[in-house]
DNA sequence: AATTTTTGTAAATATCCGCTTACAAAAATA
DNA sequence: TATTTTTGTAAGCGGATATTTACAAAAATT
């Protein structure tokens, strides 16, 4: 039998979490189905993680580390901040497209698990978001490409509902979407509030 | 023991429904549950519905009725169709606002459950919810008070984004929301993408 | 008043869930 | 090579779930 360090079997887990979603569905997301898409036994899944609670936090973590970074990155990249808005949504609906099952898997996750620290931690991710868009938004103001006039706390709410219906587009029409064209004909719409 | 026809009684179930995903979350909405809140046994329960499916289903057709109704009628009434936007996303904020839980329950169980059924009556309210204003994004333009150029589509879809970013941060904030607050806000930074 | 239908209960059902335990063997370390 | 640690399995645990069954009594109908 062959066999693999946590670390691996860890990534592979998270790995199947999100297959198991984006294919399955939630209802699918059992330790007993997670188990046999990952090739190990039940009780194997509970040596690389605490709970099934934990393989959530895990996968969390990663969005944090991978998606959070990205956009906070390029929310203080030297370039004017319409560029950057740009860049900045289509970087965030990229990496919904590449991991498909996060999103229904963060909300549908902390919306059924009573979770406190989830929800924290996912209402953590969504502020950083709009904090990150506001800046971008203030940002553009000072240069005066943005509209002064802007309330920049309502731009950022509108902006966090495109990722949300993306998502619900995809999961609902399993789209063959073109991301690129979404992106760009998004912005276009969107850079006319901003202007 | 009191004893109520069977109408009364699904009304009674599916306002109870609510109430639980609102105030205990959705992982509390058992059939159990669903009874003692009731102040019915279990076995009632399916005496007045199929099963928890059809209570779900039963929602979402009271949905298609009270809301997507009112969105119809607005969508077609004769005032100019700037006023109609207005009115459109304020009636359709204050549904969700009036009957929280109830975005929670289509998406979080239209995810989990892998329902074909389900997921094709969501997808239609969404889907009309588009086509009604795409129909007023066109209005507007015959009538020279919005921008030929629009994408309707894509407005649609920003619209879209709206109500679902409205839900999750009453959700996790379990806001003490000024509706009509964020309705006014967001209605202006629309109309600048109108115009 | 007698009968049928509707609305209720209590208890049991099979199934699935997350998770634990007891044990084996591979891999790493000594 | 001998020992310890890590990674695996098989089986089973208690508990929760949606749903069914057998039966009682209220309400409606005759």
């Amino acid at each position: 039998m062959e066999r693999k360090k946590t670390e691996i079997r860890r990534e592979e887990i998270k790995k199947a979490v999100l297959e198991i979603i984006a294919t399955e569905g939630v209802s699918k997301l059992s330790t007993r189905n997670l188990a046999k898409k990952v090739g190990l036994s039940e009780g194997a899944i509970f040596r690389h993680f605490q709970s099934k609670r934990d393989i959530l936090l895990g996968i969390m973590e990663d969005v944090k580390i991978d998606l959070q970074n990205t956009l906070r990155e390029i929310s203080i990249e030297l370039i004017p901040a319409e560029e950057r808005f740009h860049k900045f949504l289509c970087a965030h609906i990229n990496y919904l497209y590449k991991h498909q099952g996060i999103t229904i898997l963060l909300f549908s996750e902390a919306a059924h698990m009573n979770d406190f620290l989830i929800k924290e931690q996912l209402n953590g991710i969504l502020k950083e978001q709009k904090l990150l868009i506001s800046k971008i938004i203030r940002d553009g103001k000072s240069e005066g490409a943005f509209n002064k006039n802007l309330d920049e706390e309502m731009v950022a709410t509108l902006y966090s509902g495109i990722p949300l219906s993306f998502n619900v587009e995809t999961v609902l029409n399993k789209n063959k979407f073109n991301v690129k064209k979404f992106c760009a004909n998004m912005y276009n719409l969107l850079s006319s509030v901003l202007k």
